[in-house]
DNA sequence: TAGATTGTTAATCGATTAACAATC
DNA sequence: TAGATTGTTAATCGATTAACAATC
């Protein structure tokens, strides 16, 4: 029953962290429709996963089920909001307000989740000064002072290629440990900020792979 | 020399075509620069992977360096851009004309490796009717018809997670064979259609994840 | 030729899956 | 108790890396 406290992060596999999102969007829903336990097996063919694997994902973190029965959909569900950071609200910052900021900025899903954006920044004199649904956007050199006042800690970069690392630098200066980034760009982050990149367009060339291959 | 023409799709693991996109930039970069030729060893070094990584994964489709030479810079970037299918421009339909759906639209990164927008849907009366730069948003039902005229080839949903499954079905009804998904559910589609899927709100939570444990 | 670097095979590492004793 | 399902160990699979003969 006890949870082991001692694991270290680095040990954890991305993709584990990334099942356990999953897991508890899939248990929340099981909530909402009144189910009261499910099984590693049931869980699993829902994603076309292993038994196994849904086991030994939860496995890393303690023991959360009961033999014979399985999980309690409504304790499982609390304990993986936990353990994701999800049973607090995140201060985020957002840098860059052209396009994909504004767009991510108006994205629903975030604040569902508790991920806040409290705070943007575009050094553009056309946006700068502005307020967008209530959070003023700011010039860059504010950031050291919001980051302080507002608690900022995650950020994220929406801004060209070119002014990515900059933007990142100065995110880094101000004490952000964690930064998602959409440049496409290697960015340098010392290493105990935790930086992850989303590539939109890789992920299309992903496709124009599959098909381009297909066409032979 | 020859290059192997017979390898299955299936076989190329995601990641390494992930990487080739990766070097195909560089690649560009460094034409840009007037640099001629370059090491396997060289290019892993610029992403932190290593040199044998780099030239097995160039090795899936053929013999494109010379031994104590190297790679040479244009030649090799013109092999990864025709085997990433990035030698021609892909029609791309976009359902979804929201926050999020707008920003991919005018998101410049697409069009620049000839990933083009060229038909619009959204069934909100609000949008349906208007033009966005050029391009008409319509609604889903003339959906059919725009495929077959434009020849769209990629789909990309940007719609509410409710509506991504029938929208889905639809553009897979008029012949599209690859779908960037960026609603936040598991979709389903024949099995000759990618589906690649893009989560925004995971990609938040391995960050919640990271500091949250950090915090301990 | 001597030096450099490839393409590829073999070794290593890590993640997934199967199997099963433990136990509700 | 009998049946079900967990948590975990061992086997399998696939991807990464090291090593090196081939060769420019």
């Amino acid at each position: 029953m006890a949870v082991r406290a001692n694991y270290k992060i680095s040990k954890i596999p991305e993709m584990t962290v990334r099942r356990l999102s999953i897991y508890t969007r899939c248990l929340q829903q099981l909530e909402e429709d009144g189910i009261k336990t499910i099984s590693s097996q049931e869980l699993a063919e829902r994603f076309n996963l292993n038994s196994a694997q849904v086991r030994k994902d939860l496995a890393y973190f303690g023991e959360f089920g009961v033999r014979g029965i399985g999980y309690y959909v409504s304790g499982l569900k609390a304990e993986l909001l936990k353990i994701l950071g999800l049973d607090r609200e995140w201060q985020v910052v957002l840098v860059g307000f052209g396009n994909l900021g504004s767009a991510l900025f108006h994205y629903k899903g975030f604040e569902r989740q508790g991920f806040r954006i409290s705070a943007i920044f575009d050094d553009d004199p056309a946006k700068a000064g502005r307020v967008a649904d209530g959070i003023a956007i700011l010039p860059l050199r504010d950031l050291g002072r919001e980051a302080k006042a507002k608690t900022l800690q995650i950020g994220i970069v929406a801004v060209p290629a070119e002014a990515a690392q900059g933007v990142t630098d100065r995110l880094v200066a101000s004490g952000i440990k964690a930064i998602l980034n959409f440049a496409p760009v290697r960015l340098k982050v010392p290493k105990d900020v935790r930086l992850k990149n989303v590539d939109l367009t890789i992920e299309l060339e992903t496709l124009s792979f599959a098909l381009a291959q297909g066409a032979r």
